[in-house]
DNA sequence: GTACAAGCTGGAGTGCACTCCAGCTCAAGC
DNA sequence: GCTTGAGCTGGAGTGCACTCCAGCTTGTAC
């Protein structure tokens, strides 16, 4: 697979690929014979990962340790479990925060729907 | 109420109250003989919803629309309620995303574990 | 009455995460 | 054989959301 292809089934733009690389997101792919990337398929289900971490709050820095950790193997399986369970607490307090945001928004929301029935028809 | 205690209330430094001012997140408030800025305890409400709308992914324009509508009174209420049910679509999928990110990474923490019994004891 | 903390302004600087650009090579279709 | 599109590199530029700074005034504690 090109990188166009990837940046198609991945919505990431080619430059951002080339930048994850860069930075150590992405391990390097191969080349072929004129000197272009050649990836695997595995890298659509790593991408896809890495945008749930990213898109889940967690730190460019952080998603590049846990890279780094993923590339040196099984001696790392300990470290990397902690990260994603520290990612887990933050997850579950910002799910716990975003529900109150709900609630908030619907009483808010039911709030502004009395008050436009009040103004709207000032005429009873 | 000074700028100090404003910060020390909301946990938004002194800088970031005056650059909401600036932008138009907080109206500007009365001035004591010195020229400096005296708040009401309104200002704390305001600040922790927007907060709660900034830590729920809404952007700085976005907030900055709704100040400017609340400071125009109810005629705005209409385009209000309108803007806070779209984030609370937003929020909605958000949640939903974060709460299948939550299940991956119980899922990943499982996998990780059961490798690492595996690895930490080959000497069965 | 003076040291010092807190406040003021306008403007510059920062960190993050990309995004774009110039100038090049290469492969395929007409 | 030449145009076109995809890819390459190194490096510069962007947008967001603050954060810091210099140089000033004011209020409080000793």
């Amino acid at each position: 697979m090109m990188i166009g292809e990837v940046s198609d089934r991945t919505g990431l733009s080619v430059d951002t690929l080339r930048f994850y690389e860069k930075i150590g997101l992405i391990a390097p792919p191969m080349r072929n014979d004129a000197g272009r990337r050649v990836y695997g398929n595995d890298v659509l289900g790593w991408v896809g990962f890495l945008e749930q971490l990213n898109a889940t709050g967690m730190k460019q820095a952080d998603r590049i340790l846990y890279a780094r950790l993923r590339q040196q193997g099984d001696s790392t399986l300990r470290a990397r479990r902690e990260m994603l369970e520290a990612h887990r607490a933050v997850i579950r307090e910002k799910l716990h925060l975003m529900q109150q945001t709900m609630a908030l928004m619907d009483h808010k929301v039911a709030i502004y729907e009395t008050l436009e029935a009040e103004t709207e028809t000032p005429q009873i």
